[in-house]
DNA sequence: GAACTATTCTTGTATATACAATAGTTGTAC
DNA sequence: GTACAACTATTGTATATACAAGAATAGTTC
């Protein structure tokens, strides 16, 4: 009978244990800001763009967790102000999607927040460490 | 400013993209038997107790991902008869979950699926790379 | 250009989840 | 042993999520 070879195992339960754990840690840190983890991660993926608008369908590609609900995500972050949302000229099917002043203000807060975090992490191992580990787990998905 | 450390950023980025496309993939691999990743996490646990039951809190801690809910799902698998619960004998607080012989039977269907899909994924890396990541990885936590 | 198909976003709905509150049991201090 | 605190599982509830269905627009074929 095929057994599974136990140090493959440990290194797929080490993986999604380690990433839950990183972003529920996040997920404590934002709590202070009543604000959600894709909402910051949308945030973030529009601030990437550096003014330039992009669609719910990108900002859904390119989302740390491919997400169904990204209208939803987009409501709540239009609610407060931190984003824009408007008809897309060239494809009235699509929207444009892009943060605002006030987003990229509120992002500052967090990112100090989460990078406070990252940081004593990251100390933990060198920098061709976290080189090595990108490469191994890149070539999982291969 | 501090700017994050690109180096590093993918690395954490890595971990937490690469656990959500496992366990999504699982998660798609369990659909046909109607059971959920969590659900098929627990039975795995129970399994692994070999006969000895343990309490839904030693459960919870067991879980890749810690559920706040153990408890419902625990109350799913009663329903198909693929575990049993009862009172603790030396304490009443704490309740005894073990997997049955269905349980058992029922896992072997789920994990000749789940290891089929981790197969082709493990052949991409070495096992020393394998022993790599888990050991870079397990120093981010400590 | 009409009919059909594909794309894109939104919405409806059922389920899952987090978090807090509760209930029952045990342990501890006096 | 009573009062109080701590522990353990369950339940209530609000929110988040997945998935499918819907609505509007664009593209394609004839």
């Amino acid at each position: 009978m095929y057994m599974e070879n136990k140090t493959y195992f440990s290194a797929i339960v080490e993986i999604i244990k380690t990433g839950h754990w990183i972003t529920d840690m996040v997920s404590q840190e934002l709590k202070e800001y009543d604000i959600s983890e894709p909402q910051f991660n949308v945030l973030r993926i529009l601030k990437g763009q550096k003014g330039k608008p992009i669609t719910v369908e990108v900002i859904a590609s390119l989302m740390i967790h491919r997400s169904s609900n990204v209208t939803r995500i987009i409501d709540k972050l239009l609610i407060r102000g931190l984003v824009s949302r408007q008809e897309c000229q060239t494809n009235r099917r699509k929207m444009d999607i892009n943060i605002t002043a006030e987003g990229i203000e509120f992002l500052k807060l967090l990112d100090k927040k989460v990078t406070d975090f990252h940081k004593p992490m990251m100390s933990k191992i060198s920098e061709k460490e976290a080189k090595d580990l990108t490469r191994i787990i890149k070539k999982l998905k291969e």
